[in-house]
DNA sequence: GGTATTCTACTACATTTGTAGAAGTTGTCA
DNA sequence: TGACAACTTCTACAAATGTAGTAGAATACC
């Protein structure tokens, strides 16, 4: 299941909190962002009819929860980047970020330091 | 510049031998890709808008390279993947791929492979 | 030179995505 | 009980995307 760019503003703030209703969402969602309460309503719409988050009526209101996780998201959308842009594997991506020359130093190396503590805890398992 | 799933398509192919023709791009797409000859030429047409490839005339035949390169399409691609999806950082995505449970064990013992190689090349610098 | 082939340019058109207005419904408070 | 506020559903609509047809120009082959 794969979002959109606007999807995932929204299911980002979703899965930081939920349930949640449209209104709660549109004040937590970034301020650079300034939609229109309705806008809101017709994402949760497609993302509900999508099956990405489930909606709930509280009286008048409706409560919208997340369905899909934001781990199953980042699994979706990072495998279509490989296929789209690695030829399908995820080694290559990783060799680019670890190399990428547009990386400045320190990104390098937090990065680096990253990868060293996951590798490591890669090993003792 | 960020490309579309199918504007990829052409790239990859076009990033790999150039400059082409449309009908040498088509014939070198996968296979499974079935598109009529006309759907290519819009494609590069587009791109061509949008300038990241190059267009220019060999008699009546047009000939296209491109401008975008594959390493500037990546680095878009993903910085616009964290932004989405981890918060901008590089360094959660690749927390991410290193400790999903979902690939599996080789998968994963490759990809600390690259790292631990590539953490080597970075220490020396 | 005439006919088949191959290009190119232009147009088309459905679907998806980004963004929102309008109008009706319900809850609430004086 | 009436008016306002907050919700909801429906509808809208332009731009981007995916996919291709048509018609005319250039080329090539006999």
């Amino acid at each position: 299941m794969k979002l959109t760019d606007t999807e995932w503003q929204v299911m980002n703030v979703l899965w930081e909190r939920y349930p949640a209703t449209a209104r709660g969402i549109s004040e937590r969602l970034p301020k650079e962002i300034n939609w229109a309460y309705t806008t809101i309503k017709t994402l949760l719409a497609r993302l509900t009819e999508k099956g990405a988050v489930k909606e709930s009526k509280k009286g008048n209101t409706s409560l919208y929860e997340p369905v899909l996780t934001r781990q199953q998201a980042r699994r979706v959308a990072l495998k279509s980047l490989a296929n789209q842009a690695f030829d399908g594997a995820f080694g290559p991506l990783m060799h680019f970020l670890l190399e990428d020359q547009k990386l400045s130093k320190s990104q390098r190396q937090q990065l680096l330091e990253i990868v060293q503590n996951d590798t490591k805890k890669g090993k003792q398992k």
